[in-house]
DNA sequence: AATAAAAATGTGTTCGAACACAATCGTATT
DNA sequence: AATACGATTGTGTTCGAACACATTTTTATT
């Protein structure tokens, strides 16, 4: 259409210099009228994208939180595999920063396309991310978001706004609120930014609706039967009427049983669809989890390098995950997702 | 490696005859042995899929769901673009089923890849799609589910699960219940067949729950606020105390104000995050929202035809959609989808 | 004006699959 | 043994983009 032969154009289309003005402008004006998009077919069997991603997550037998994100991933394998996309899991432990900096080093060895990463200790992931990005391997994480980092795509919650979401359910549910309770569960919370920023979140709400309820804070450090009733014990005394319990991690299947049956009318609330927890729904000791969406978080960040790696596509700087109420009775719809 | 032309290897693959036992056995074994994939690329490239598909659904302009079903539609359209993959949206007025099976029937006359439709009405439904069937157009259907239809996928609700999910919410919100209502409103609940197994769901919970608790069922047909005050008029002197308000469709937002006001410790649950509902949420007039996810289902159902005629995947005959719980607290994050 | 160097433009091949068409091979018939 | 004809196999082109390399045009220098 601009006589010129397909090389110019194919100059033009990528900046690749050499082109007179005058034919770079007859070809663009040419591209824009006509709204040329590349045929990805042929981009893709031409570039040969063989593209090898990789994923850096805890280990999926730590939990069952981390288990369902290793099957997202899996899935994620599965769904793109035709696409010619290829993602090595590489898994470390989350409770040893220096496994973290280890696996993180390895898979940077490898050199990938792309990586998939749970940033899940602060200073570390800058400082490791910051080797991916002098590399020039684009990396989308999740789960845990800092802002600081210059990841193609954040996908996760918003933490803040999910211990409000436990608080307005207490609300609903409950009438004369006196007392509720904050319980962290099995880690540091000092060490741990994600439950600080969700028990402000649930300070925050009942600030707003009602200053005058009393929010207590528990940190068990512990998971077993022992230390949560030593804990337990020492606040019962101080305490009548409970009016909900909030737990920030997906330990709340832990506590659940003792809290109904010390504090009977309070509301218990937990984290994440673990079949301990489901069953804890069932069984009555638990009234809400609120769904952190391991599965769904992972698939969507592999997705993410897929198109930002294959297609080519622009993606959003942040994904907020919805924040999934759940109870016995749509627990089953979220399961199989 | 067999010693076979390229040409011959084809006749192997696509099983196209003309080919002797000797070289199909060899070039089969082969073929198995190196796990032979087609590059997709390729594929698509060589056979210039520029596949039209068309979706059938009710005019967007009938209110905010059918809107957000159909920005649902339009995002695929964008995300799909580049696959060659192009969407032509026939709307109809589901009020009118004649207009429904003519819509249809114009769809038929242009032949699609496919077919992406909500069989609102039954018979038509079975009759319209019998003809697709018979013209090899597949198609897949979403919000209403039809056991009957032959769809390669059907995405929707479990709609008995969702009045069992607004049942419990009130069980969990209310203590003493004596009373509570199922409102239907703005349809005819005879030709909705969706609004009985809703219906059916809630008082499916109760009479487990607590079969003492009252449950009635008020028809509103009419939006407007002097045919609801003039209905619930009719009940008010006779209920004292309801616990609870069951809206089974968008409409929540016409009834919300006027039921908390004659039933100050009323419950108020709704279905979909459309604006009215939504600002019903912030004032405190609607407690819960159960999303139905138009936007989602619709674009699911778009991925789903993509997965078919693209890239020939398996889909799953039927896929459910998360039953969402909905609150003031976290609403935003499902907005945004 | 001749020549060299730089700038601009054009050409041809490749990726993997699909398919039309051409070329062989094998067997039966005379 | 020559011929015919069906059965089988091989060849060459196409899709759109990317890029190496070849060719032509322009500009600068003497």
């Amino acid at each position: 259409m601009a006589n010129v032969s397909p090389g110019t154009v194919d100059r033009v289309i990528h900046n690749r210099g050499k082109v007179s003005d005058k034919a770079m402008a007859k070809v663009s004006v040419i591209l824009e009228e006509i709204q040329y998009k590349p045929n990805v077919f042929a981009q893709s069997l031409k570039k040969q994208t063989s593209l090898r991603m990789a994923a850096l997550v805890p280990y999926h037998s730590s939990d069952g939180f981390w288990s369902k994100a290793y099957e997202g991933i899996q899935k994620a394998f599965v769904d793109f595999e035709h696409l010619g996309v290829s993602i090595e899991i590489e898994e470390f432990n989350n409770k040893d920063v220096n496994d973290f900096v280890k696996k993180a080093r390895t898979i940077l060895a490898e050199n990938p396309n792309g990586l998939l990463i749970t940033p899940v200790f602060l200073k570390e992931s800058l400082e490791v991310l910051k080797e991916f990005e002098n590399s020039e391997i684009p990396f989308v994480t999740f789960n845990t978001f800092i802002p600081e980092l210059s990841s193609k795509s954040a996908i996760g919650q918003d933490l803040k706004q999910s211990g409000r979401l436990a608080a307005s359910l207490i609300d609903q549910c409950r009438s004369d609120i006196s007392n509720v309770l904050v319980i962290h569960l099995g880690e540091n919370p000092g060490n741990a930014p994600h439950m600080m920023e969700k028990e402000s979140g649930f300070r925050e709400y009942f600030k707003e609706s009602n200053p005058s309820i009393r929010i207590q804070s528990i940190e068990i450090p512990q998971t077993d039967q022992e230390t949560i009733n030593r804990i337990l014990n020492k606040w019962s005394g101080d305490l009548r009427s409970v009016s909900g319990a909030y737990v920030t991690t997906a330990g709340a299947h832990h506590v659940a049983f003792t809290i109904k049956s010390r504090f009977e009318d309070s509301l218990v609330i937990g984290y994440d669809l673990i079949e301990e927890n489901i069953n804890g729904l069932k069984a009555g000791t638990i009234d809400f989890l609120i769904n952190q969406n391991p599965f769904q978080s992972a698939y969507e960040g592999v997705s993410k390098l897929v198109d930002l790696l294959v297609f080519d596509k622009e993606v959003d700087k942040r994904m907020l995950m919805p924040l999934d109420i759940v109870n016995k009775e749509n627990a089953a719809a979220y399961l199989n997702k």
